[in-house]
This record gives structure tokens, sequence and C-alpha cells, in this order.
RNA sequence: GUCGGUGUAGUUCAAUGGUAGAACGGGGGACUCAUAAGCCUCAAACGAUGGUCCGAUUCCAUCCAUCGACACCA
């Protein structure tokens, strides 16, 4: 029996659009997919983990030219910054960063593109545009207000021809159904995957999904028609296959799409129908196998559930949450403060609050607490009994925490944390209850039992964090393997 | 408008057909190993109105509030 079809795990995020700087909602994507990577890591998993940056279409093209740049300038700069934000994030280093202006990706969404065509997905059809000439914008129907442009209702619209290529979308629905329903956890809440069902239930349009290179250059060419680009979300789409070498390196794309049972993505709420619907009747369209699980995140809002907005002025910057507080502290607080599937305020008020409770007075303490006295009184646990085990047999180590895995398994990253802090509290009522630190005065051989559980038992803790903060876990493991007190609290507590 | 979700202490969240749990914040207390941290303790809530039931926060209906979906927004 082949056993090693069963550890190979492929995870990717949704690639950011570039238009404008990484926000919050772009940190809890990277971060939670980060958690599952090291997760399946630890497991004993190969894992590929991929990211990277969406860099065609209008928007860009746009913003490039406003501020006097060529779109590749303007992109290099933007997925500068992006890189930027990972290292600070400390997502793996090890993570795959794809851009989709890479000339690989270019040519595999050419390839991809062909090979719908030759199945009989794509075709040319004309298309009516409605353009408003007061805003000298073109207008969906969804922007109009009784037929007529919100901002300009007296002028009439014009109606442009535009011959287009579109995709047979209408062609999947029973298909996309039957797939849901042979796969019931393939969407992640259930209550999204009930609105993707309802979505392909209500009956698919084909769409378009090419653009007149006249109107708008920046994209890749259609194959065999150097008048169209391809439109940017079609060519976004395929860099979850691109980066895994597809059409050029088969063996790579079997092995981690095929033999993973498929890829885990995830993304935003606004990307569930790109997702969950359109990028898997795609993949159907070209033969190729579906997605394994789509894990949809909720939104970051401001006080009350406001949109954060600049000009609301209550937009929480990660990088600026990272300079105040550190990279764990910003981790932390997106994998257990802000809810796993649903919208979450967060205020920087609310941050501090989590940060002083959890992390200084909470962990941060706990670890200063243990560790200065089991240097005080030399109580110490032998590493290779301990810490090493940890490291070198995770899997068996946190088979004995069954709840923990369960949520991870579920990508329900903040009940597993929620685990872990229970631990803590724990640990501390221990300490209060036992009191070594008075026992050691009249029992000194019950005292160090007593301190020999406790550094197990923050040993332990230790071991579950390693997936969620990997620098302080590490940083503790240390301090207890080398019986030492951290020399400066891990989490200064902040007024 | 149609469909769906949600509405629980000051705040952020749980659970449940039969005394509603927690965390943060607030009040009080005893301690001292620790980051004026930790521990113990107190106060504090089921949107509204009807209905079913011996009994509803939980089920049903209506209303109010709020969020989302209703396709070309990456």
């Amino acid at each position: 029996m082949d056993n090693t079809k069963l550890n190979k795990f492929y995870i990717t995020t949704t690639l950011p659009y570039v238009n404008s700087n990484p926000h919050m909602g772009h940190a809890l994507e990277f971060v939670r997919a980060d958690v599952i990577a090291r997760y399946k890591k630890l497991m004993g998993f190969d894992v590929f983990f991929n990211t990277g940056t969406d860099e065609h279409g209008q928007k860009i093209y746009t913003k490039a030219l406003e501020t006097g740049q060529t779109p590749q300038e303007y992109t290099d700069f933007y997925a500068g910054k992006f890189k930027e934000l990972l290292k600070l994030l400390g997502i793996s280093p090890d993570v795959n960063f794809i851009r989709t202006t890479d000339e690989n990706h270019i040519k595999s969404a050419q390839e991809f593109w062909k090979t719908c065509d030759k199945n009989g997905y794509i075709y040319k059809k004309n298309y009516q545009v409605k353009y408003c000439v007061g805003c000298e914008l073109e207008k969906s129907d969804s922007e109009l207000v009784n037929g007529k442009c919100p901002d300009h209702p007296n002028i009439e619209l014009e109606i442009i021809e535009e011959e287009n290529y579109f995709f047979k979308f209408s062609a999947f629905q029973d298909k996309l159904l039957d797939f849901y329903e042979k796969n019931p956890d393939f969407v992640i809440p259930d209550f999204r995957f009930n609105e993707i069902k309802a979505f392909v239930k209500r009956g698919l349009t084909d769409f378009s999904i090419s653009r007149l290179k006249s109107k708008m250059p920046w994209g890749i060419e259609v194959p065999g028609d150097e008048n169209q680009v391809i439109y940017v979300w079609f060519d976004a789409l395929v860099n979850y296959i691109s980066a895994i070498g597809w059409p050029s390196d088969m063996e790579k794309f079997n092995k981690w799409q095929v033999e993973t049972g498929g890829m885990v993505q995830y993304c935003g709420k606004d990307n569930l129908r790109q997702q969950s619907a359109m990028w898997q009747a795609m993949l159907i369209a070209a033969g190729l196998p579906n997605s394994k699980t789509i894990v949809i995140d909720g939104f970051v809002t401001g006080a009350g559930g406001v949109k954060m907005s600049k000009s609301i002025g209550n937009v929480v910057d990660p990088v600026e949450i990272i300079k105040d507080f550190g990279t764990d502290a910003l981790r932390y607080y997106v994998l257990r403060e802000l809810s796993p599937f649903e919208d979450t305020p967060c205020t920087k008020e609310m941050f501090k609050d989590a940060y002083n409770a959890n992390l200084a007075n909470g962990l941060g303490n706990l670890v200063s607490r243990v560790m200065k006295m089991a240097t005080n009184y030399s109580v110490s646990i032998s590493s290779e009994d301990y810490v090493d085990i940890i490291k070198k047999d995770w899997i068996k180590f946190i088979e004995l925490s069954s709840s923990y895995k369960t949520f991870l398994e579920g990508y329900n990253i903040k009940m597993a944390m929620d685990d872990i802090w229970i631990r803590i509290s724990k640990l501390n009522e221990s300490i209060q209850e036992k009191q070594p630190f008075k026992k050691i005065k009249i029992n000194k051989e019950e005292a160090e039992k007593d301190l020999k559980d406790m550094l197990i038992e923050l040993t332990i803790i230790a071991g579950h964090l390693l997936p969620f903060l990997p620098e302080t876990s590490e940083k503790i493991l240390e301090l207890i393997k080398e019986n030492k007190t951290p020399e400066k609290p891990l989490f200064l507590r902040v007024d």
C-alpha cells in the first residue's frame, strides 16, 4: 500500500489584488493558512504552501498610470510590500510566492485557456456594455438605479457593443451540484456552503472572460487573438495550479493536486463564488480534479461592526500593530480573538486589552513565574525526556490532546487555542494551590516534585503553541531546556 | 422586494424545553514565586409581542433591529 499518498498537503491563500496596501484581512488569511501549513508539517505531512499577488486588470492599470508608473513598476512595488508583510507576520519562510505576472504563470494561464477552449467551453459573443457618458465609465446592472446611472439619472446610458470571449458556466450547474453533494464538507463553514449551493441552484449564466486589449492592455493575451486579453480573475485563479507546475511539470502537479486529494483554499467571504463555484467549474472544464476544501473567513470590521475605512479613521493597520506589539501578538490576535468564520470588530483598544490580558498577564507572566522558581530552586526536567521529544515526535505528543486535533482538522483555530489558554489558567491555579514557593522551605522534596510537574505542563503548553506562535513557543522551550528565566518579559505589558 | 443568518451581562462570545456559562472591563479580599502579574470573591444579560407546552432564552408566528446572498466587484 502506498502510504505516502496520505501525507501530502497543499494549502493556498487567495492572492491579494495589489491595488492598495495590505490590511488586517490579508494578515488574517496569511496567518491562518500558515498555522494550518505548520500544523500539517508537524503532523508529518509534506506541505506545499502557496500565496502571492494578483497583478493584472483595469484597476491596477489605472492606478499605475495615475501614479506615473508603468504597471510593472507599480506591481513590483506592491509585490514587495506583500512579501515584506509575510516576513513581518512570521509566515513559514518556505512559502511559495507567485505573481500573476510571472512568466510561467502567464504561459500556464494561456495553456489553461486553450484547454478549456479545446474542450468546447469558450466561445465568442457580442456583449453589450452600458456606458455612462457622465462618469465616463462602464456600468454593470447592479450599479444602476431604475436603469440609470445613480450619479447621472438624467443622462441616457449608451450601449456599446463589444465582442468578448465567454466561459460556458451554464454547462456546469449539475456538475457543480453533484460535486457539492458528494463533498459535504467542501466549503467551511456550512452556512457559506449553503449560500453557494443556493446560488448555483438558481441557475448559472455564462460570463465574459476577456477584455479588449485596446481598452485595457494590462493583461495576459488571449491565445490566438492579439486583440483581447484574459479577464483578470480568470487569469488569477489559474495561479493555484500554475504554482504547482501545471502543465509543464505534471509530476509536480500530480503530487500536489492529485495525490493530496486537492488543494485547500483560504479566502474571504467576498471570494466565495469565485473560488467555490467558478474556479471549480473551470477545473472541470479543463479536465482537472477539483479542490478539496474552501475555508471562508469573515471580515475584520471597526467598532460596532462598521466597515473599516480611511475616511472614518477606524482602520487598524497590521504593520503598525506588529511594530508596537510584535509578530506573535498579531498572530495571537487574528487566530484567537477574531472569529474564524464570522465578521469580528477590531480596534486598537480591543487589541491592547486582549494583549495585556492573555499574552502579558497570561502566557508571558506564567513563563516568568515558573522559570523564576525553577532557576531559583535549581529544579529542571531532562530535555531528552520532554522538550526534545515534543519536537521529535509531535504527532504522538498531540495525539494526547484529541480536541485540539479535532478543532484544527476542522479549521477551527480559535477553539484549539482556547484549549491552550485553559491550560494556562489551570497551571496558574495549580501554582496558587500548591505554593511551591512556600513549600520549598518546609518540604523541599515535594516542592521540587510540584515544580517539575509545572515545568512539564509548561512544556506541553509550548508544544501546543508551536503552529500558532512559533517564535514564542521556541523561546519557551529553549528557556525550559536551558533552565533560564527570561531576561526580558516575553510580552511586556502595555498601558 | 425575495431568500437566509443573527439579536444573551458595559464589551466580545457560549450553552440549554426545567436554577443562563465564560473572557475582558468594574467592586471587594487574602497572598507574594511572577510582568502592580496570579488566586479567591461580588455585581451585571436572554430585542418586542403573541402562541404551543406543566414549564421557553431555547420550538412556532408576527414585528423591530442588524448582517449577508440575489452574478461580471479581485
